[in-house]
DNA sequence: TTGTAGGCGTTATCAT
DNA sequence: ATGATAACGCCTACAA
């Protein structure tokens, strides 16, 4: 027996195994295996013993082997966008919370909206036996979904449906959300009201600017296509169409932003014009991210329940690897945080 | 050979195998493995055939058996605080990008600076048996630290050194770079400046705070001591340590911040006094966060690259596991942002 | 209570 | 060019 750097006992390059631990112990590892489950068929002394000797020794299983085995690697995937999306951070700080209380671990992999390199994400998920997968990536591509269902394990949706049979996704209520939200902009005594949102191809931009429509028809008011605006999602573009709408020979005094990060862009356009927030123009955003109650006004917007929406979508796939048959659709609701980027519109 | 659910061609319940393979190309499963690693010893058509058979039956190689023999799992392990932060986001996309294009998967873990937690988390990467780790938790705690080098698996910590043979870190020059901070401060015409760190025993703490004294030193400003308190580099603990500073017979006109999150909450605090940022207070933070550019006034800080340190960090250790000897210590530079919360102090 | 033997899905080393 | 055969480290009948 060696020792390596460190301090590890090892032979040779490889990790000390049952195998080791049987030969110092004097049994067969077929006894060491036992004894390191607990079996109650090994005597308590020859388990004492080769606990005793494990410890000292260093022993760590091997998940791989014991995979092998199993059939189950107790490893989920996650993909995402990117990482680096506090949204994302939440929601996956979430999974991976409830992942790891449960003996799971979680692999990342983003996939930056690109699809070939989702692609291969997904087949080295599929390679290396995953139990399940979680995706936060908001689009799923129409060829996207599809291989992912071919992988014969579970697949959880988060923010995304995915037509189809045995497709599990968790959700927020967009359209009521949305229309909750409008309506406040409403019930201030805004009626020309704009929407920016997000031309990305998003479920969840649909159903907001339903929501939004919703809204506006349920008042009365007309719904003036120069008013819909597309962005990206994305602070910079937010700030440009903002631009473009405050342009307008009638401006709105209202936005409802697809999200947060639109609604920055919103703010910042407003600004630079120098325009009052709320004074001259309410914003309104989605999400509720940690930054948007430290912008100036601080934001008014939908809040997502983001980390609940990891652990709920981990715990649906925990109890389909149970072998429970959980609802195929979990609803959260959006609740609209009142702050200080809305107010009645100023008259005029 | 049954149909699951989902369309994939199996046996039973498990996947199908090279072996499966072999037998329907009637050939032994060692010429399926050769035949799929393009061996060239393989006759083409046999090979074309043994292909086309793979493909057509959905197989995916087992990444689990192949770790097994090969002794690699082409995994590394990510250990962070938590991902919901918007720093450690950056830098573990960092990370995971150069993971994924080099053929590593990326496992994560949240410690939630949980001591017994990071120890579950560290053991669960070494039964894994990870190729390598990767710590961005900003602590390493006395037990933690050794734990993870008696492992015998290369380890790399991002902004953290641990004292110690054969460790091996990526650092941001904490010292200079708040130095350069607080020299901004100074030149500006700041001569009360006050330092707003971290209690929670971060050697980055250590280190911005030295280049902090430093500065002031080298500009022959007596150093006082209640003009340096300690935050937990979060927004509501610096909020309320910069409503301390505030409440002295002779308040700071300026202050540096250990973080941009405890900048958000000094900014926070001089506005709900009605000071005027930066005419009555000027603040710097640290850290560049996406957030800090959409502050009112627009935040004063040092940019660190969190992405740039999240792939060196990964490049580092892909050198160590393909046996180069890379420098144990890579240290990038810190780049001072001025932006609007930094003006010279208003006379009085 | 313990040991023997076989298999999980690969790769790799021999033969042939 | 291909096939047996033996690992890799673990689990689990089946025997003893």
């Amino acid at each position: 027996m060696g020792v390596l750097p460190y301090g590890v006992p090892s032979f040779g390059n490889r990790s000390i195994s049952i195998k080791d631990i049987a030969r110092l112990a004097e049994v067969s590892h077929s006894t060491v295996s036992r004894a390191l489950h607990n079996s109650p068929l090994v005597n308590a002394e020859t388990t004492e013993k080769i606990r005793k000797i494990a410890v000292e020794s260093g022993y760590m299983a091997s998940a791989v082997a014991r995979s092998l085995v199993n059939r189950s690697t107790k490893t989920v995937g996650v993909v995402v966008t990117t990482i680096a999306d506090p949204f994302i951070g939440e929601v996956v700080s979430g999974i991976e919370k409830v992942a790891n209380d449960r003996g799971y671990s979680v692999l990342l992999a983003n996939s930056d909206a690109d699809p070939e390199r989702e692609k291969r994400t997904v087949r080295s998920f599929g390679e290396r036996r995953v139990d399940g997968i979680l995706v936060t990536a908001s689009r799923v591509g129409s060829s996207y979904g599809p291989m992912l269902h071919n992988m014969n394990v579970p697949l959880i949706f988060i923010n995304n449906q995915y037509p189809g049979p045995s497709s599990y996704s968790v959700l927020i209520d967009n359209v009521p959300a949305s229309h909750a939200a409008v309506d406040h902009l409403i019930q201030l005594g805004h009626r020309r009201i704009a929407y920016i949102g997000d031309a990305s191809g998003y479920q969840s931009d649909t159903e907001r600017h339903e929501g939004y429509e919703l809204a506006l028809k349920g008042a009365g008011i007309r719904i003036v296509p120069e008013l819909v605006c597309l962005g990206d999602g994305k602070p910079e573009l937010g700030e440009k169409t903002m631009e473009q709408l405050l342009a307008l020979r009638e401006p709105p005094t209202a936005v409802f932003c697809y999200n947060d990060m639109t609604a920055l862009g919103a703010l910042r356009a407003a600004r630079s014009r120098g325009l009052q927030v709320p004074g001259d123009l309410s914003v309104v955003g989605f999400d509720d991210l940690f930054l948007s109650s430290y912008t100036t006004p601080a934001l008014t917007t939908v809040r997502q329940p983001k980390q609940a929406m990891g652990t709920k979508a981990m715990e649906i796939l925990l109890e389909l690897l149970e072998g429970s048959t959980p609802e195929s659709q979990f609803i959260v609701k959006g609740e609209l945080i009142i702050r200080d980027s809305t107010s009645s519109p100023r008259l005029r």
